[in-house]
DNA sequence: CATATGTCCTGAGAGC
DNA sequence: TGCTCTCAGGACATAT
Protein backbone atom coordinates (compact mmCIF):
# COMPACT_ATOMS: atom_id res chain seq x y z
CA UNK A 1 0.00 0.00 0.00
CA UNK A 2 2.48 2.50 0.44
CA UNK A 3 2.14 4.98 -2.48
CA UNK A 4 3.54 8.65 -2.64
CA UNK A 5 2.41 10.21 0.75
CA UNK A 6 3.65 7.16 2.21
CA UNK A 7 6.95 6.66 1.05
CA UNK A 8 7.63 10.48 1.34
CA UNK A 9 6.67 10.34 4.76
CA UNK A 10 9.02 7.33 5.02
CA UNK A 11 11.58 9.26 3.49
CA UNK A 12 11.17 12.10 5.08
CA UNK A 13 11.31 9.98 8.56
CA UNK A 14 14.49 8.99 7.68
CA UNK A 15 16.20 11.67 6.43
CA UNK A 16 18.07 12.72 9.52
CA UNK A 17 20.76 9.39 8.51
CA UNK A 18 21.88 12.12 5.67
CA UNK A 19 25.40 12.37 5.99
CA UNK A 20 25.79 9.58 8.40
CA UNK A 21 28.10 6.20 7.34
CA UNK A 22 27.18 2.56 7.50
CA UNK A 23 29.47 0.84 9.90
CA UNK A 24 28.08 -2.28 9.45
CA UNK A 25 25.00 -4.21 7.45
CA UNK A 26 22.41 -6.89 9.05
CA UNK A 27 20.31 -9.54 7.83
CA UNK A 28 17.84 -10.54 10.51
CA UNK A 29 17.25 -13.97 11.02
CA UNK A 30 13.71 -14.61 9.79
CA UNK A 31 11.67 -18.14 8.93
CA UNK A 32 10.68 -16.59 5.69
CA UNK A 33 12.35 -16.33 2.76
CA UNK A 34 13.96 -13.81 2.17
CA UNK A 35 13.04 -10.51 0.11
CA UNK A 36 14.15 -10.25 -3.22
CA UNK A 37 17.16 -8.67 -2.91
CA UNK A 38 20.07 -8.09 -5.98
CA UNK A 39 23.26 -8.43 -5.64
CA UNK A 40 23.14 -10.65 -2.66
CA UNK A 41 23.50 -9.82 0.62
CA UNK A 42 27.20 -10.33 1.40
CA UNK A 43 27.86 -8.05 -1.65
CA UNK A 44 25.16 -5.65 -0.54
CA UNK A 45 27.00 -5.77 2.99
CA UNK A 46 30.48 -5.44 1.18
CA UNK A 47 29.98 -2.37 -0.86
CA UNK A 48 27.91 -0.46 1.65
CA UNK A 49 29.91 -0.94 4.80
CA UNK A 50 31.93 2.53 5.27
CA UNK A 51 30.09 4.17 2.66
CA UNK A 52 28.63 7.82 3.62
CA UNK A 53 24.68 8.27 2.77
CA UNK A 54 24.77 11.19 0.66
CA UNK A 55 21.23 11.57 -0.09
CA UNK A 56 17.50 10.02 0.76
CA UNK A 57 15.05 10.73 -2.07
CA UNK A 58 11.73 9.46 -3.55
CA UNK A 59 11.40 8.03 -6.79
CA UNK A 60 7.68 7.38 -7.74
CA UNK A 61 6.76 4.53 -4.74
CA UNK A 62 10.40 3.83 -4.32
CA UNK A 63 12.88 4.93 -1.55
CA UNK A 64 16.00 5.97 -2.77
CA UNK A 65 19.37 6.52 -0.84
CA UNK A 66 21.95 7.60 -2.52
CA UNK A 67 25.70 6.48 -0.81
CA UNK A 68 29.03 7.72 -1.79
CA UNK A 69 30.76 6.74 -4.91
CA UNK A 70 27.40 6.68 -6.76
CA UNK A 71 25.60 4.04 -4.95
CA UNK A 72 21.85 3.86 -4.76
CA UNK A 73 19.88 1.19 -2.47
CA UNK A 74 16.60 1.56 -3.99
CA UNK A 75 13.57 0.43 -2.01
CA UNK A 76 10.60 -0.94 -3.06
CA UNK A 77 8.29 -1.35 -0.47
CA UNK A 78 5.51 -2.73 -2.32
CA UNK A 79 2.29 -3.89 -0.64
CA UNK A 80 3.63 -4.13 2.97
CA UNK A 81 7.08 -3.01 3.45
CA UNK A 82 8.03 -0.73 5.94
CA UNK A 83 11.49 1.43 6.07
CA UNK A 84 11.79 2.77 9.53
CA UNK A 85 13.98 3.85 12.75
CA UNK A 86 12.51 1.98 15.13
CA UNK A 87 11.57 -1.59 15.95
CA UNK A 88 8.41 -2.63 13.42
CA UNK A 89 5.60 -3.96 15.51
CA UNK A 90 6.43 -7.49 15.01
CA UNK A 91 9.94 -8.04 14.79
CA UNK A 92 9.91 -11.84 13.78
CA UNK A 93 9.66 -10.92 9.93
CA UNK A 94 12.46 -8.50 9.91
CA UNK A 95 14.37 -8.77 7.34
CA UNK A 96 17.31 -6.19 6.54
CA UNK A 97 19.34 -3.28 8.66
CA UNK A 98 21.79 -0.92 8.25
CA UNK A 99 24.02 0.41 11.02
CA UNK A 100 24.81 3.52 11.16
CA UNK A 101 27.61 6.05 12.80
CA UNK A 102 27.86 9.90 12.52
CA UNK A 103 31.49 10.81 10.63
CA UNK A 104 34.13 10.54 13.56
CA UNK A 105 36.96 13.35 12.66
CA UNK A 106 40.42 11.99 13.43
CA UNK A 107 42.47 9.22 13.40
CA UNK A 108 40.28 7.35 16.33
CA UNK A 109 38.09 5.27 14.08
CA UNK A 110 39.98 1.95 14.23
CA UNK A 111 40.30 1.55 18.19
CA UNK A 112 36.18 1.95 18.14
CA UNK A 113 34.51 -0.97 19.60
CA UNK A 114 33.36 -3.54 16.71
CA UNK A 115 30.33 -3.92 18.54
CA UNK A 116 27.23 -1.40 17.66
CA UNK A 117 26.87 1.18 20.22
CA UNK A 118 23.57 2.66 21.63
CA UNK A 119 24.79 5.74 19.65
CA UNK A 120 24.10 3.75 16.51
CA UNK A 121 21.21 4.48 14.40
CA UNK A 122 19.72 1.81 13.10
CA UNK A 123 17.86 1.73 9.70
CA UNK A 124 14.95 -0.82 9.12
CA UNK A 125 13.87 -2.62 5.93
CA UNK A 126 10.93 -4.37 7.36
CA UNK A 127 8.23 -6.38 5.50
CA UNK A 128 5.26 -8.23 6.54
CA UNK A 129 4.67 -10.18 3.53
CA UNK A 130 8.12 -10.11 1.91
CA UNK A 131 6.67 -8.92 -1.61
CA UNK A 132 9.03 -5.41 -1.46
CA UNK A 133 12.60 -5.58 -3.05
CA UNK A 134 16.36 -4.12 -2.29
CA UNK A 135 18.49 -3.23 -5.21
CA UNK A 136 21.68 -1.78 -4.49
CA UNK A 137 22.42 -0.10 -8.38
CA UNK A 138 25.41 1.66 -9.68
CA UNK A 139 24.68 5.69 -11.52
CA UNK A 140 24.23 4.06 -14.93
CA UNK A 141 21.98 0.91 -13.49
CA UNK A 142 19.79 3.52 -12.06
CA UNK A 143 19.46 5.58 -14.47
CA UNK A 144 18.30 3.25 -16.82
CA UNK A 145 16.65 0.64 -15.05
CA UNK A 146 14.65 2.56 -12.52
CA UNK A 147 14.65 6.47 -13.46
CA UNK A 148 14.30 6.06 -17.15
CA UNK A 149 11.23 3.51 -16.88
CA UNK A 150 8.83 5.24 -14.55
CA UNK A 151 6.61 8.51 -15.68
CA UNK A 152 6.80 11.74 -14.08
CA UNK A 153 6.24 11.70 -10.97
CA UNK A 154 2.38 12.61 -9.77
CA UNK A 155 3.69 16.16 -8.10
CA UNK A 156 5.25 17.28 -11.08
CA UNK A 157 2.05 16.51 -13.60
CA UNK A 158 -0.07 18.81 -15.00
CA UNK A 159 -2.80 18.96 -17.05
CA UNK A 160 -0.88 19.01 -20.41
CA UNK A 161 1.38 16.26 -18.89
CA UNK A 162 -1.80 14.37 -18.12
CA UNK A 163 -3.27 15.15 -21.37
CA UNK A 164 -0.01 14.24 -23.57
CA UNK A 165 1.05 10.82 -22.20
CA UNK A 166 -3.05 9.32 -21.35
CA UNK A 167 -4.14 10.53 -24.86
CA UNK A 168 -3.92 7.59 -26.50
CA UNK A 169 -4.47 5.19 -24.47
CA UNK A 170 -8.07 3.12 -24.67
CA UNK A 171 -7.43 1.69 -21.49
CA UNK A 172 -9.93 2.91 -18.56
CA UNK A 173 -8.62 6.02 -16.50
CA UNK A 174 -8.50 4.22 -12.91
CA UNK A 175 -6.41 1.71 -14.58
CA UNK A 176 -4.19 4.04 -16.20
CA UNK A 177 -3.58 6.08 -13.52
CA UNK A 178 -1.78 3.04 -11.68
CA UNK A 179 0.52 2.48 -14.99
CA UNK A 180 3.98 3.97 -13.11
CA UNK A 181 5.07 4.39 -16.90
CA UNK A 182 2.33 7.03 -17.47
CA UNK A 183 2.70 8.88 -14.10
CA UNK A 184 4.55 7.51 -10.55
CA UNK A 185 3.39 7.27 -7.30
CA UNK A 186 -0.11 6.67 -7.97
CA UNK A 187 -1.73 3.73 -6.53
CA UNK A 188 -5.47 2.19 -5.52
CA UNK A 189 -6.29 4.33 -2.86
CA UNK A 190 -5.41 7.77 -4.43
CA UNK A 191 -6.55 6.86 -7.77
CA UNK A 192 -9.65 6.25 -6.66
CA UNK A 193 -9.72 9.54 -4.06
CA UNK A 194 -8.39 11.67 -7.25
CA UNK A 195 -11.11 10.41 -9.69
CA UNK A 196 -13.76 11.19 -6.89
CA UNK A 197 -12.58 14.65 -6.33
CA UNK A 198 -12.11 15.43 -10.37
CA UNK A 199 -15.22 14.01 -10.56
CA UNK A 200 -14.58 11.62 -13.43
CA UNK A 201 -16.11 8.05 -13.67
CA UNK A 202 -13.25 5.66 -13.07
CA UNK A 203 -14.23 3.68 -16.07
CA UNK A 204 -14.13 6.50 -18.53
CA UNK A 205 -11.67 5.26 -21.34
CA UNK A 206 -8.27 7.82 -21.47
CA UNK A 207 -8.90 8.57 -25.30
CA UNK A 208 -12.37 10.20 -24.57
CA UNK A 209 -11.48 12.41 -21.20
CA UNK A 210 -11.63 16.35 -22.21
CA UNK A 211 -8.92 18.77 -21.92
CA UNK A 212 -11.33 20.18 -18.84
CA UNK A 213 -11.27 16.53 -17.23
CA UNK A 214 -7.65 16.98 -17.40
CA UNK A 215 -7.51 19.64 -15.65
CA UNK A 216 -9.91 18.38 -13.03
CA UNK A 217 -7.90 15.25 -12.60
CA UNK A 218 -4.59 17.38 -12.50
CA UNK A 219 -5.60 20.01 -10.41
CA UNK A 220 -6.88 16.81 -7.60
CA UNK A 221 -3.88 14.97 -7.96
CA UNK A 222 -2.13 17.44 -6.49
CA UNK A 223 -4.76 18.58 -3.76
CA UNK A 224 -4.99 14.68 -2.28
CA UNK A 225 -1.60 13.80 -2.61
CA UNK A 226 0.23 17.02 -0.97
CA UNK A 227 -2.95 16.94 1.78
CA UNK A 228 -2.27 13.24 1.96
CA UNK A 229 1.41 13.90 2.98
CA UNK A 230 0.16 16.95 5.43
CA UNK A 231 -1.52 13.55 7.23
CA UNK A 232 1.60 11.67 6.96
CA UNK A 233 -0.11 8.83 4.30
CA UNK A 234 -3.05 6.48 5.24
CA UNK A 235 -3.01 3.32 7.60
CA UNK A 236 -5.60 1.03 6.80
CA UNK A 237 -7.44 -0.91 9.42
CA UNK A 238 -5.02 -3.45 8.88
CA UNK A 239 -2.83 -1.32 10.41
CA UNK A 240 0.38 -2.47 8.64
CA UNK A 241 1.47 1.23 7.49
CA UNK A 242 3.53 3.17 10.35
CA UNK A 243 5.77 5.85 9.32
CA UNK A 244 9.62 5.74 9.98
CA UNK A 245 8.82 6.14 14.31
CA UNK A 246 6.13 3.13 14.39
CA UNK A 247 3.36 5.95 14.10
CA UNK A 248 0.44 5.60 12.34
CA UNK A 249 -0.84 8.10 8.94
CA UNK A 250 -4.24 9.56 9.32
CA UNK A 251 -5.65 10.05 6.07
CA UNK A 252 -7.63 7.60 6.01
CA UNK A 253 -9.75 9.70 8.12
CA UNK A 254 -10.11 11.87 4.99
CA UNK A 255 -10.53 9.05 2.58
CA UNK A 256 -13.91 10.44 0.65
CA UNK A 257 -14.55 6.72 -1.32
CA UNK A 258 -11.75 4.43 -0.82
CA UNK A 259 -13.21 1.21 1.17
CA UNK A 260 -16.70 3.17 1.73
CA UNK A 261 -18.62 0.89 0.27
CA UNK A 262 -22.04 1.78 0.86
CA UNK A 263 -21.84 4.55 2.88
CA UNK A 264 -24.12 7.44 1.82
CA UNK A 265 -21.25 9.89 -0.86
CA UNK A 266 -20.05 13.00 1.44
CA UNK A 267 -20.62 15.41 -1.64
CA UNK A 268 -23.83 14.51 -3.21
CA UNK A 269 -25.55 13.31 0.29
CA UNK A 270 -27.86 10.92 -2.65
CA UNK A 271 -25.46 8.43 -3.63
CA UNK A 272 -24.47 5.33 -2.36
CA UNK A 273 -20.62 4.65 -2.50
CA UNK A 274 -19.88 1.83 -5.14
CA UNK A 275 -17.14 -0.85 -5.56
CA UNK A 276 -16.74 -2.57 -9.04
CA UNK A 277 -13.58 -4.75 -10.14
CA UNK A 278 -11.11 -2.63 -12.90
CA UNK A 279 -7.72 -5.36 -13.85
CA UNK A 280 -8.52 -7.42 -10.93
CA UNK A 281 -8.32 -4.37 -8.02
CA UNK A 282 -11.28 -2.98 -6.21
CA UNK A 283 -12.29 0.63 -7.49
CA UNK A 284 -14.56 3.04 -5.24
CA UNK A 285 -16.67 5.82 -6.74
CA UNK A 286 -19.72 7.49 -6.43
CA UNK A 287 -22.16 6.82 -9.27
CA UNK A 288 -23.52 10.35 -8.99
CA UNK A 289 -20.63 12.86 -8.82
CA UNK A 290 -18.67 10.63 -10.91
CA UNK A 291 -20.57 10.46 -14.28
CA UNK A 292 -19.02 10.11 -17.68
CA UNK A 293 -20.62 12.97 -19.01
CA UNK A 294 -20.21 15.56 -16.34
CA UNK A 295 -19.04 18.65 -18.06
CA UNK A 296 -18.96 21.44 -15.78
CA UNK A 297 -17.91 21.80 -12.07
CA UNK A 298 -19.97 22.69 -9.44
CA UNK A 299 -17.98 20.53 -8.67
CA UNK A 300 -14.71 22.16 -6.26
CA UNK A 301 -15.65 23.40 -3.25
CA UNK A 302 -16.82 21.49 0.43
C1' DC B 1 3.75 -1.68 -29.93
C1' DA B 2 -0.38 -1.72 -26.28
C1' DT B 3 -2.91 -4.17 -23.19
C1' DA B 4 -4.26 -8.25 -20.33
C1' DT B 5 -3.32 -11.84 -17.14
C1' DG B 6 -0.69 -14.64 -13.71
C1' DT B 7 2.51 -14.52 -9.98
C1' DC B 8 4.64 -13.60 -5.61
C1' DC B 9 3.32 -13.37 -0.27
C1' DT B 10 0.77 -13.42 4.58
C1' DG B 11 -2.99 -12.46 7.52
C1' DA B 12 -7.78 -11.25 8.07
C1' DG B 13 -12.24 -12.64 7.60
C1' DA B 14 -16.02 -15.52 5.75
C1' DG B 15 -18.37 -19.74 5.71
C1' DC B 16 -19.22 -24.24 7.17
C1' DT C 1 -13.90 -24.35 17.87
C1' DG C 2 -11.04 -24.95 13.96
C1' DC C 3 -10.54 -25.82 9.45
C1' DT C 4 -10.36 -24.26 4.40
C1' DC C 5 -11.08 -20.83 1.16
C1' DT C 6 -10.85 -16.15 -0.79
C1' DC C 7 -9.12 -11.77 -1.00
C1' DA C 8 -6.19 -7.62 -0.45
C1' DG C 9 -2.80 -5.17 -4.36
C1' DG C 10 2.45 -3.25 -6.36
C1' DA C 11 5.33 -4.45 -9.86
C1' DC C 12 7.02 -7.45 -13.05
C1' DA C 13 7.14 -11.63 -16.27
C1' DT C 14 4.78 -13.64 -19.72
C1' DA C 15 0.93 -14.01 -23.03
C1' DT C 16 -2.17 -12.15 -26.46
Amino acid sequence: MPELPEVETMCRGIRSIEGLRVFEVNPVACRLKPILMAPSFSEISRQLTGKKICRVTRLGKRVVIHFEGDFYLVIEPRMTGLVMLEDPPNQTHLRFELILRGELSGGGNQVRSKLPSSRDIRLLFWDRRGLGTIRLLTAGDFEHSVKNRLGPDALQMNAEVFRERFRRSKREIKVALLDQTFVAGIGNIYAAEILFLAGVDPRTRCDRIRMSQWERIADATEEVLSTAIDYEGSTLSDGTYRNAINGEGSYQQYHRVYDREDESCKRCQRGKIKRITQAQRSTFYCPCCQLKKLTHDSLGGD
